[in-house]
DNA sequence: TTGAAAAATGCAATCGGTTGCAAAACTAGA
DNA sequence: TCTAGTTTTGCAACCGATTGCATTTTTCAA
């Protein structure tokens, strides 16, 4: 296949009659470079279809243009949008975006650390996996000033940017929610303890009892791995099994919550009056199930543009001494019908 | 902030008093250094910390192991799947997944491939935007032997690689099943007709009318622009207010069908009794709503694989001038509670 | 021991932009 | 017209890895 040579830099410069080095400020505007010969040059490389060969700038610079992701999943609601944001922010600012899964799992999430480090990467955006503990593979990031936002599903102690909901409060309106409508049994699917997230969740749901004066009973709070929808399933059975079953369920998520409005719903209860849910995220399957699930909004595509404008911005930062600098944007309850109304 | 120096290849040739060349060849395992040399500059390399540049390789074999994606919408069920097969075929083998989104704008799509040539991705994945319907952009790609792998969403002409379902099979029997139910007026939510994949589902609808003389009804077939939850509604309304209102719709995807079983349902029909409805993706909503609905399979990891395969196995390939490659995927009736049963 | 073939390694150019500094061209006031 | 200052442009090194070809080293049969 015969493949047609590219215009670079130098050949414009001979067309021309100018340096590569003029070429180049005349591409990229600078003020060094006047008007005329700017406006000449764009239009000849325009013509003559001149293309510039990021990898080349980008060696020479030492970063891409390109803001990494890695995130657990990349097909799940919260985390697709996430990154819509993210990249609809990026490509504004002429940046790229590089992708990468690691299924929940710490090995996978290391090694494309990695790989978006040798591709150096301009920042990276972190959603941990479920059971990252260690946090060394992003050192090589911040040791080359590499910007770090971390997003959601963050590290207690690293220093870098954080973009997240407040767990805690959204786990303690949650719950509250549920007690205003009068439940006082209330279950809580749990997700793993070693994510903020759902350990903050759940300390809501937890000071929420105990501010309203319920007890906490361990037998209703049911550890999760994943919250997929056949855990949820298992977990209401074992519940609506009880002597006493709860009146309630706080899901740390809507997979899990739906799964149990379907699975009470087969086996008799009526939801909410015998059960009111509530999940969290607001995924689209909460809009459709019947009743619908009430739940906490997740401002994914927010999130996702913050993401992005931290690291842009910190391009322009004189780097000082990384600080951790964390945003905490607001979530609500948004009442469906599958939680009573408030008294 | 002080920012450690990086290890190349130049600092591993001076620690072991090779040349650089040696180093390299011993990284990529080239046959013509010997296994000691290799085994020594590799622990060696490990020990420094010496990290790959890519962008330097890159520059050099003026590519970058990297697979470009063009989507209209990242955060929907089927792209972000589509999308997550991708990433995991290209990470495998080494390859980085660069996502871009066109929001279903020609202009967007057209800027977004430009920016990805420039990023000299070594292979192009794209499902086109609803109304692309001019293909230059993708020019500057075969012009210089990168693949480009169409998915889902297809040009009719373009000379490339193309992964997609049969739509016309899976139109047709998406309508017959509804036929096999008993259904004589069958409405169709149809998309922009000018994507193959809409334009085939509503033939195969056609022939399958036609086939079991049924009439065609032009009012039945009800034009989409963006086959959303509100448009669905809408002609869901406007459908079932006729004086003689369809007993089936046939829509071309999830949204709008999972809209239309609400309408009808909140309109006092009863689904599938009065109303079957099928739709077409597999959406997670659509295992959600009550009833449950039927609709057709659509294989979106595996179809991300196999065009990320098409991209890695293009590289090996003797490059003779580029023919058109199609795949075509099994797609199937999942009957669920929307539809009726078979008589 | 010698010579030729085979194996291992090195030289130096290359990929295409970017940029500090020097130099040239231009402007304007004296 | 001359000079100092300003504007514009060019020189050349650099970013880090790759690779064709030449050279050195090793191997082994004669």
């Amino acid at each position: 296949m015969e493949v047609k040579k590219e215009v670079t830099i130098y050949d414009l410069a001979k067309t021309l009659n100018y340096s590569p080095s003029t070429i180049s400020r005349a591409l990229n505007n600078h003020k060094s470079i006047s008007k005329k010969t700017i406006k000449l040059v764009k239009e000849t490389a325009e013509k003559v279809g001149y293309r510039p060969n990021n990898l080349a700038a980008g060696l020479r610079n030492n970063k891409s243009k390109t803001i990494g992701i890695l995130v657990p999943h990349l097909n799940r609601p919260f985390v697709s949008t996430l990154i819509s944001g993210i990249e609809e922010s990026a490509r504004k600012a002429g940046y790229n975006v590089l992708i990468s899964q690691s299924y929940d799992e710490a090995e996978i999430e290391i090694a494309n650390a990695r790989t978006l480090y040798d591709s150096r990467v301009s920042g990276l955006i972190v959603s941990l996996a479920m059971q990252t503990e260690l946090y060394d593979h992003f050192k090589q990031f911040t040791d080359q000033g590499i910007p770090i936002v971390f997003v959601d599903r963050v590290p207690k102690t690293y220093n870098s940017y954080k973009v997240i909901i407040d767990n805690y409060t959204a786990g303690y309106k949650a719950t509250k929610h549920l007690i205003q409508g009068g439940c006082k049994r209330i279950a809580h699917f749990a997700g793993s303890q070693h994510r903020n997230v759902y350990e903050d969740r759940k300390k809501g749901y937890v000071d929420a009892l105990k501010e309203h004066n319920l007890p906490i009973d361990e037998s209703l709070i049911i550890p999760f791995k994943t919250l997929s929808f056949e855990e949820g399933e298992k977990a209401t059975k074992k519940l609506l099994k009880m002597e006493q079953p709860p009146d309630a369920i706080f899901s740390a998520n809507d997979t899990a919550a739906v799964s149990a409005i379907l699975c009470a719903k087969k086996m008799g209860f009526s939801v909410p009056e015998d059960l009111a849910i509530i999940g969290f995220n607001d995924d689209p399957i909460s809009k459709i199930v019947e009743p619908a699930l009430s739940t906490i909004s997740h401002p994914a595509l927010k999130m996702g543009k913050i993401s992005a404008k931290r690291i842009l911005e910190h391009e322009q930062k004189e780097q000082d001494d990384l600080l951790t600098e964390v945003s905490v944007l607001n979530t609500e309850v948004i009442a469906r019908a599958s939680t009573r109304p408030i008294n």
